[in-house]
DNA sequence: TTGCTTAATGCAATTTGGTTGCAAATATAC
DNA sequence: GTATATTTGCAACCAAATTGCATTAAGCAA
């Protein structure tokens, strides 16, 4: 069998059924909109939204490719997705500050009312505890109030 | 001077300035859709969203309405606003779990990615530090992973 | 370098979520 | 019951996000 793209066979005997697993990897391509979104939202101070994006990278591509890049570098866990506690989306960059004992991904935020901006507090370490019948894969603390530069 | 609401006048004098302000009180009425909206939101073990309620409720009244009674419901404290992290708006009633020294409200609430419920886990109180040039006057904390029925 | 394959983009159209203005309906006080 | 202001329905509007499809271009191999 030929592909054009990147294959791999797997084989797998599960009781006694024979499986052959055909895993297509699909390549990621670099592109100038992808590098650009990508840069701006890591040298930036603040998490984005989509809208600050759009306004920043000016008609450097479409506002769908926008939304397609951010899709995909979600995928590449190279940036997170915030929702502030009004609903509002914003993105920032990741900073890979798991839980070492559990592997849970930690995203603690702080929200201004005033000026809307929205900051990853990377120093705060929120500790909980909850039921036992729950999975935690992910926490998500977001506090809001005055930021520095607005109190 | 006449009107047909309540309404109170109140004297300050400030500056050398005197000033009368007169304090309009709106009365609010229970209606039909307010009181089914709120039995829907109460007797509900997860938080809704607007599109859950406008389905649970049917042809009651219209999309607007449900708007409007919800905004209202958050007004009198009845009901509150939760963003799940993906920025769905989500709403639930409230149980005032306040932060008793620092009278902060406090928002925990488990989103499962599964089943996509967001319930409030009300016994659950996150502790944390944050360098004190922030102001905190609210604090959200959204655990995601799966929950007792999904696990 | 050239050509091939498939990922990524642009554009238009569409869907979804939420808001606004205004006339009509209705809850509450008297 | 009547008066009055609140609430509702409807239509229109707006912004945010998604989808389909033809076109463009990134990256691999020869």
């Amino acid at each position: 069998m030929q592909f054009g793209c990147k294959y791999t066979w797997y084989f797998i005997n599960r009781n006694n059924v024979a499986l052959y697993i055909l895993v297509i990897m699909k390549t990621i391509r670099n592109t100038a909109s992808k590098t650009a979104i990508l840069e701006l939202i890591t040298h930036s101070e603040v998490a984005l939204s989509h809208v600050e994006i759009q306004k920043l990278t000016g008609d450097l591509c479409d506002r769908v490719t926008i939304y397609r890049v951010l899709e995909r570098l979600i995928n590449e866990d190279l940036i997170h997705k915030i929702a502030t506690p009004d609903g509002t989306v914003k993105y920032a960059s990741c900073h890979h500050h798991h839980d070492n004992h559990h592997h849970i991904h930690n995203h603690v935020h702080f929200s201004c009312e005033k000026c809307l901006s929205v900051t990853c507090l990377d120093s705060v370490e929120p500790s909980y505890k909850i039921p036992d019948n729950y999975l935690v894969k992910e926490v998500n603390f977001t506090l809001s109030g005055l930021c520095p530069k607005c109190i």
